[in-house]
DNA sequence: CGGATTTGACCCGCGC
DNA sequence: GCGCGGGTCAAATCCG
């Protein structure tokens, strides 16, 4: 029941950041006068929040699986969505023998089917929207791919631009035999291709089409050889059947700033320190760990404080689960997947994304950060910064020397921006058209249905989230059989994610 | 005793 | 080619 806890916890994530008495001591003080209490291990999806959380575990127990049915008919979402307004308050009233307040409450429920299916609807209209601009952007890309082979055979060197940045974006989790090399030389400029890549074979005719279009385009044919890391070669090759999915998501990272006196943040996963090094330029030491949940789980995250303010913690996960995460792990992974999305969606970069993250913000009523994408990093890399006030807005600020900065709303929609489809930051020659145009419209969509239920949102946030943003939806590792109850945890594509406490 | 951590060595990419 | 730095490995050590 716990862990029923810890989903409702993580879908009001962001008024946890705002309510957790110890975020906001430090999200709130930027002067170093905390006053949290000091723990060994930070947990940011603290389970206990049974105070904000009225009802009995079997309450909760009830409203998770009401709420998740919203979400399985259709897609396979891998949470179990809880929203406070459908499952906590009619719970409220199942003791009540009252017989009005039975009829009151089977009122409520009717209403809530309706908002059920009024959602449910708008899901499927935000799915149908993306296949249709999926489709219409493979096609556009098509056409100019073929256009421009015809010209420039034997200039892709020269011409890294918007074909092979949209293939790279658009082709997702690519079949073992179909792997984008982002060391392919024309594209080895510029180290962000990497983020193109994005996880989701859920639109099944959308792998098929872009393994197509992948196979079809010269040097894309390589093997996933330059999608590991190149400091691991032994990843790929110890376990190729399984790695391959995998693999290519390894280099994007999503990094975390938050204080915290904890050496470690809990965020549900078991980790296994394997070194420790001293980064040059920062007396901290740098720490490295790998998931040790499951066998093979390419997980891993760096842990290191900030050299100019050692309060802070920066955590920087990267690569994806292969294996069921429990709740809290899951909420993790949501945030991450979040971040990653964002930097995945590339949007940041050029003025429509910028535009569309700005414009889109304001109605998010979420924890909302500093989100910061940093192409010149070797990898690239999202830092979510948690050290400021969550409800802050700040001004665009640049840590890096060409990132693109914009406020994130943690467990919000980015996802929707941050699909596979998008341009990766330092594509210029993106499609952006019809990007920016599906952005508008997703933004819309999105926020619309952020506007008449900012409880739902969130989950639905996650919900979607996982639905565009699962890497392996089709690897039945994470979406099917948890065990822990956690079909489909939400993963992370490619990302690594730093988290810090305020 | 088994698992986790520590820590020096090693590998690899990159810049000069 | 060499050195540097980041990342990983693996033997030694620690700890419950």
């Amino acid at each position: 029941m716990d862990k029923q806890g810890r989903e409702l916890v993580f879908f009001h994530s962001g008024d946890f950041l705002r309510q957790n008495p110890g975020v906001s001591d430090h999200t709130n003080d930027s002067s170093g006068d905390h006053t949290r209490s000091i723990t060994k291990e930070v947990d940011f999806f603290s389970t206990d929040r049974t105070s904000e959380l009225p009802g009995t575990d079997q309450e909760k127990r009830i409203s998770t699986i009401g709420s998740s049915s919203l979400v399985d008919s259709s897609i396979n979402t891998g949470l179990n969505l809880l929203t406070s307004n459908s499952g906590i308050s009619i719970i409220a009233n199942v003791k009540n023998p009252d017989n009005n307040e039975l009829s009151g409450l089977q009122g409520e429920l009717e209403r809530l089917h309706d908002e059920n299916k009024k959602l449910r609807s708008l899901l499927d209209q935000i799915t149908k929207s993306y296949r249709d601009l999926q489709a219409q952007l493979i096609m556009a890309t098509q056409k100019q791919t073929q256009g421009n082979r015809i010209e420039q055979k034997g200039e892709l060197n020269d011409t890294p631009g918007s074909i092979m940045s949209a293939q790279h974006l658009m082709d997702p989790r690519p079949r073992p035999s179909v792997t984008l090399d982002v060391n392919d030389p024309s594209v080895s400029d510029d180290k962000t291709q990497e983020v193109l890549v994005s996880s989701t074979n859920t639109v099944g005719t959308k792998s098929q089409m872009l393994g197509k279009r992948a196979s079809m385009e010269d040097g894309l044919d390589q093997t996933s050889q330059s999608w590991g890391s190149s400091k691991s070669p032994k990843l790929e090759h110890e376990k190729p059947d399984e790695q391959t999915p995998e693999v290519p998501f390894r280099k994007a990272r999503v990094s975390v700033r938050a204080r915290s006196d904890a050496p470690l943040i809990s965020d549900g996963c078991q980790w296994r320190k394997y070194g420790q090094k001293m980064a040059k330029g920062n007396p901290c030491p740098r720490a490295y760990y790998r998931c040790t949940m499951a066998v093979g789980c390419p997980v891993r995250k760096q842990v290191q404080r900030c050299a100019e303010d050692k309060t802070i913690l920066i955590t920087t996960y990267e690569g994806n689960h292969n294996h069921p995460l429990p709740p809290a792990a899951t909420a993790m992974a949501s945030t991450t997947s979040a971040a990653a999305a964002m930097l995945l969606s590339g949007s940041t970069t050029s003025k429509e994304g910028l535009s569309s993250s700005s414009s889109f913000y304001p109605s998010f009523p979420y924890a909302s950060t500093m989100a910061t994408l940093s192409a010149s990093a070797p990898f690239p890399t999202i830092t979510l910064d948690l050290t400021q006030g969550p409800n802050t807005t700040m001004p665009f600020h640049r840590t890096s020397p060409s990132p693109a900065t914009f406020p994130l709303p943690l467990h919000g929609f980015p996802q929707l921006l941050g699909h596979p489809m998008y341009a990766s930051p330092k594509l210029p020659a993106i499609p952006s058209v019809q990007l920016g145009q599906r952005h508008a419209s997703m933004v819309e969509t999105v926020t619309a249905a952020i506007a008449s239920d900012p409880n739902f949102t969130a989950a639905l946030a996650a919900a979607i989230s996982t639905f565009m943003g699962t890497p392996r939806s089709s690897d039945g590792a994470n979406n099917h059989n948890a065990p822990s109850g956690i079909p489909g945890s939400p993963q992370l594509p490619q990302s690594c994610t730093t988290f810090s406490t305020n």
